[in-house]
RNA sequence: GCCGACGUAGCUCAACAGGCAGAGCGUCCGCCUUGUAAGCGGAUGGUUGUCGGUUCGAGUCCGACCGUCGGCUCCA
């Protein structure tokens, strides 16, 4: 597949004690200034690239032709971005598709016009004389001048002064450091498409004007516009939406509710395989599993701190004999009540309690979307509480399971964060070190880059998130790794050392896969639907060629199931043809056709779901073939 | 939550400008007995998301709600 980078979101905060494990995001185009803040350069072109100054100047020329379309619309920013660009607009009607096209129309134009683009420096009364029908670019001229930000408010380079700078091509000036190409004949003109409006906050702040954003992609060449295109296409049939109806792996009804999951048997029963999996490893791992309810008392979440920092994502409570109870947003507190219900030597630590506890946590309506952010969901959720002593070689273990896991399912490219200890924080300095320490060493035993975030850890401990990159290059965060101080505390939790007084112990919060449903959902664009064999609900479609040979099929079906394999024949009344686009519709891994001359050898012709084919071939075969497919979690 | 678009048969979609709601696929019933991605015929299928309003008449216009989609914001 092209390998684009993803379109990431920032790392999930998640929540208070569980920063992360929820894990619940959605791929959104990268934001610009984030990207620039951070100096990452994986998100698009640097800030010098050919690509950025194309796609900078194209926004530039797009906001010509739309200020040309509305002379009294109002111009915001416009960025060049991961895969293009945009430009925020304030204008007196919202925009239509054909709106977009007269404006594309238009840019091809100005771009066929040649014009160059001319940089100035102007001073602040030249500048405010300039936008002074442009009240967006009055704010940021004065943003400039105070607090030395660039105009899309990030903080300067080292060493370089508010100058305020301005860039003209035809009749369009825009505030700007640009830099641009020398003039809009270098945009190639047939290499940008516009794709979308979408409405975005000035500024990002939704107390402020609502904007329209205009959303282009450009490239160097028309054969990279039409490469990105397919990427696009490619991710619209990989939708895991679409392929969870066509594929009847779950749904998501309004008669039940906005955000809650059915899962269908066929997902279920691949969920299923996933879960008895991670189980199995979980207890080879020295994991012991836990039940907890679904509800719990006031008490627990006020002793939490939930109730205090993380009330607006819990659902109002009920009331159960006078008593308030609330649907847990998090397993945490019962991991530990579980912990607290009997006095806990230094002896029986590491104590590792896992569960795939199901929590529900309200999410506003705009940011539900299929099985990526959703308001109930289960976690592949454990709590790891351990003496000092023992904490780097818990954390090393936990990164090393955590890997073991998800390179289990197919994914083998990963990126790491760790976020360290933030300006307000509750746990000792050397509590702080020692658990970053900690984290970092496992991240450079394990040999995956990663990226330090500098006091961006939650306040109440450092964690890991792993990000993993799937088959169209994008990168999910799914894992989290993190430290707590502040629970044990609140809840007051001890061991008795071997000193014979009491100990507080550290507590790590982890969860691998993040949530099932977005795991799930994750893998289903990973796989475009076409799951690893292990994983497959079907995993052979025996197809008799006519009815006379559906005895044999049958029998084929039986000998199967006997050496373990996941098989069914289609007795239907359609043809051959119709039966083998069934079974590749539903992206079977192998289809055994048989006819007269297989009836007759006592054999099969395989097909697999790729397309390769094997004629006449013993059933054993086929049985071997699947065994060490499945064996090896292999995907044919 | 916010901006915009959208919601018609199980699915994908059609119905000029307000005038009898349609197609393909699916499903069911027949026929066909077939060699590597759709055989043929027939039947079935709808209170046009819900509620209210305008109109002689609403899938179509207006309002509210529910939900979906693209973004934004959020995801201490």
């Amino acid at each position: 597949m092209t390998p684009y980078t993803a379109h990431t979101t920032e790392p999930v905060a998640g929540c208070a004690r569980e920063e992360g494990t929820m894990s619940e995001q959605k791929p959104v185009q990268a934001q610009q200034t984030k990207a620039q803040g951070r100096g990452n350069g994986s998100r698009g072109p640097g800030y010098d690239d050919e690509l950025y100054r194309i796609r900078h100047s194209a926004a530039h020329v797009m906001a010509q032709a739309v200020l040309e379309m509305f002379p009294e619309a109002k111009i915001a920013i416009g960025p060049p971005i991961e895969h293009g660009f945009y430009y925020d607009f304030d204008l007196p009607r919202p925009l239509t598709p054909e709106d977009l096209e007269r404006i594309e129309a238009r840019m091809r134009e100005i771009i066929r016009g040649n014009h160059p683009f001319v940089r100035r420096e102007v001073t602040p009364e030249e500048a405010r004389e300039l936008f002074k029908n442009q009240p967006y670019k009055l704010e940021l001229i004065e943003d400039i001048l105070s607090r030395g930000t660039d105009e899309y408010g990030n903080p300067l380079p080292e060493g370089e002064r508010p100058v305020l700078t301005v860039y003209q091509h035809d009749t369009f000036v825009d505030l700007c450091r640009g830099p641009h190409v020398e003039h809009t004949g270098q945009i190639p003109v047939d290499a940008f498409k516009l794709l979308n409006v979408a409405g975005a906050y000035w500024r990002g702040d939704e107390r402020r004007p609502m904007l329209q954003r205009i959303y282009g992609t450009a490239w160097k060449t028309a054969k990279d516009l039409r490469r990105y295109l397919n990427w696009l296409e490619e991710v619209k049939k990989r939708d895991h939406r679409r392929l969870g109806k066509d594929l009847d792996l779950f749904s998501i009804q309004p008669q039940l509710g906005a955000g809650l999951v059915l899962w269908h048997p066929k997902g279920g029963f691949i969920r299923h395989q996933m879960e008895t999996f991670a189980r199995e490893e979980h207890l080879k791992h020295g994991y012991q599993f836990v039940y907890t309810p679904h509800i719990g008392r006031s008490w627990l979440w006020e002793t939490s701190g939930h109730l205090e920092f993380y009330k607006e994502n819990m659902y109002a409570p009920m009331d159960i004999d006078g008593q308030e109870y609330y649907i847990k947003p998090m397993n945490c507190p019962f991991h530990i009540l579980i912990y607290k219900s009997r006095v806990r030597s230094y002896r029986e630590l590491p104590l590792r309690f896992a569960e795939w506890g199901t929590v529900y946590r309200y999410e506003r309506t705009g940011v539900l979307h299929g099985l990526m952010r959703v308001r109930g969901f289960t976690q592949d959720d454990a709590h790891i509480f351990c003496r000092p002593d023992q904490m780097p070689e818990e954390i090393d273990r936990v990164l090393q399971f955590c890997l073991h896991i998800l390179r289990s399912f197919g994914f083998s490219e990963f990126e790491a964060y760790l976020s360290t200890k933030p300006e307000k924080a509750v746990g000792s300095e050397e509590m702080w070190r020692d658990a970053e320490a900690a984290l970092e060493a496992a991240l450079q035993r394990a040999g995956i880059p990663y990226e330090i975030d500098e006091g961006g850890g939650a306040f109440y401990g450092p964690k890991i998130d792993l990000k993993l990159k799937d088959a169209l290059g994008r990168s999910w965060q799914c894992s989290t790794i993190q430290f707590d101080f502040n629970l044990p505390e609140r809840f007051d939790m001890t061991y008795v050392g071997e000193d014979g007084r009491e100990h507080r112990p550290y507590m790590i919060h982890r969860a691998l896969l993040g949530s099932m449903e977005r795991f799930f959902g994750i893998m289903i664009e990973h796989y475009a639907g076409a799951f690893p064999v292990w994983l497959m609900p079907v995993q052979v479609r025996v197809i008799p060629i006519t009815d006379r040979h559906n005895a044999y099929a049958q029998q084929l079906v039986q000998r199967l199931q006997a050496a373990d394999v996941r098989a069914e024949a289609d007795l239907s009344d359609e043809r051959m043809n119709a039966k083998i686009r069934r079974a590749q519709l539903e992206k079977i891994p192998y289809m055994l056709i048989v006819g007269d001359k297989e009836v007759e050898n006592g054999t099969v012709s395989l097909r697999t779901r790729t397309g390769e084919r094997e004629n006449n071939i013993p059933l054993e075969a086929v049985v071997e073939r699947v065994q060490r497919v499945v064996a090896e979690k292999a995907l044919i």
